[in-house]
RNA sequence: GGAACGGUGGCAGAGCGGACAAAUGCAUCCGCCUUGAAAGCGGAAGGCUCACAAGGCCCGGGGGUUCGAAUCCCUCCCGUUCCGCCA
């Protein structure tokens, strides 16, 4: 959620930086909270002040009933019981507004960070590292892709996944659902050094859904559990990022580093029929992530750091990557600034997302209302929050089966994973 | 799921219809004292809105009764204990 008063105070600022996102509708939408917060605001005023006379009033009638001047008394509640009527119609429509208000900033994105670069959409993301790791040319046994392999390989199972839960749910069997296991392993061990490992609940309530940035917008995304009033979490940021809500924290506190391995549940109601073979889209997928709850100034050098880790996981791998920077034009709703890290698989000849690391300014600290305290400073600060997978399992387990896919059709494992596949040098092939 | 009891400031804990933003203790901060510290003494200090004004709001959330609610009523949530069920 953005600052109201940086909208109220600067709404040209605002307008401007919303104008990169490129959906002219967002300065309607901004114009429409400007209106309703001018007129909220002169409700409110009238409302304290009739407030301030019915508590002046009360005082009154209490020592006038001690004194026992119950016929004083008397008068004076009257004109407070009329006070009080007027001051409740204009507190319900000073609360209508203020709903409107907050229903209409929850929808508002992020304001992009003045360095995101401009752009339309996914087209104009530009590439700011790589390739790197990238073979002048690969073999045809390479040219493969993995659904066709692993199956072959009996490390993939679609078929019976959907029998048992339908469409875009994927199944590992043998040593393919070990290799799962390692990559989870592998990318919790390599971020051990500086971050405390979660393990966060999977089912998570709409205020902590609402936080993140899913919700109101974004529900149809979302699997819900009705009955419950529960949603299962779509990525392991949304509880980790929940941890703090409502909570004060104190600055020398500030990094919080958090890094947690959950399964992540997307209806992924928008992109059926969209890289849905194999591996590469499921409703239910594995992932580890790392997170920050940190202060403003923190956020570019903890951005920085993220993007390197997740970076060396992947290079770590052997696998051919590049980095590419998030355009204003293609940015999540929440983010202020982003960067992906792409794997190339040959088999399916496309650069896969496998890595997204995003700073959120305040936007999601505001709505978990996360704060902290400065020593020495009067009041609290909104924190900022970053986050980014470490590392998405099923695109990257994809990457592997391609790329290192051998000339006899058995797949090599990188050296890093092998301690975490009982020492496994590669998968046989049949 | 059932029953009982609870939910008050950083923590503990009083208040249970009127002067309560809320006693007290601990913790915190600032003085004094001290070579320095502790102890002792004196003082300061909650959050939100907002212009660090005035005013308003905040005693788990929401609603109600009342001239007036931390205090009474309803409801939901959470916690503790007991019972039931259960990996």
């Amino acid at each position: 959620m953005i600052d109201i008063r940086l909208l109220r105070n600067e709404p040209a600022t605002v307008r401007a930086a919303l104008a990169r996102r490129g959906n002219p509708e967002l300065l309607v939408q901004a114009d429409a909270v400007l209106d309703l917060d001018a007129h909220s605001r002169d409700i409110v005023a009238h409302r304290d002040s009739l407030r301030a006379e019915v508590n002046e009033v009360s005082k009154q009638v209490g020592a006038l009933l001690k004194a026992g001047d119950v016929e004083a008394a008397e008068k004076l509640q009257d004109i407070s019981r009329s006070l009080g009527d007027d001051q409740r119609r204009l507190a319900a429509e000073y609360d209508e507004l203020q709903a409107s208000i907050r229903d209409l900033l929850l929808r508002l994105p992020n304001l992009p960070h003045p360095d995101a670069p401009d752009g339309a959409g996914e087209a104009d993301n530009p590439v700011v590292k790589g390739p790197v790791n990238m073979p002048a040319e690969f073999g045809t046994h390479q040219r493969v892709p993995h659904w066709e392999s692993a199956t072959a390989l009996g490390i993939l199972d679609n078929e019976r996944a959907t029998k048992i839960s339908g469409a875009m749910f994927t199944m590992q069997r043998g040593l393919g659902a070990m290799l799962s296991r390692a990559l989870c392993q592998y990318a919790l061990d390599q971020m051990a050094d500086a971050f405390e490992e979660i393990r966060p609940p999977s089912l998570v309530t709409t205020a902590t859904l609402t936080a993140t940035g899913q919700l109101p917008k974004f529900a149809d995304d979302a699997y819900s559990i009705e009955r419950d009033d529960l949603w299962c979490i779509p990525t392991a940021e949304v509880p980790l990022t929940s941890i703090y809500a409502g909570e004060v924290l104190d600055e020398v506190q500030l990094p919080i580093r958090m890094t947690a391995y959950s399964p992540c549940y997307r209806r992924e109601a928008g992109s059926a029929g969209r890289d849905t073979r194999g591996m590469l889209r499921a409703h239910e997928f594995d992932k580890v992530e790392i997170l920050a709850v940190a202060s403003p100034e923190q956020g570019p050098a903890l951005l920085n750091e993220f993007v390197g880790r997740a970076e060396a996981l992947i290079a770590g791998l052997e696998l051919p990557y590049r980095i590419i920077e998030i355009c204003t034009g293609d940015m999540g709703q929440s983010h202020h600034r982003s960067f992906d890290i792409e794997v190339y698989a040959p088999g399916c000849d496309s650069w896969l997302e496998v890595s997204s690391v995003s700073w959120f300014s305040d936007y999601q600290a505001r709505r978990a209302d996360i704060r902290y305290r400065v020593a020495g400073e009067k009041g609290t600060r909104i924190a900022n929050t970053l986050n980014g997978s470490a590392l998405a399992v099923p695109r990257v387990w994809a990457a592997i089966i391609e790329n290192h896919r051998q000339p006899d059709g058995s797949i090599a494992i990188p050296a890093v994973l092998r301690p975490y596949l009982r020492g496994t040098v590669s998968i046989p092939s049949r």
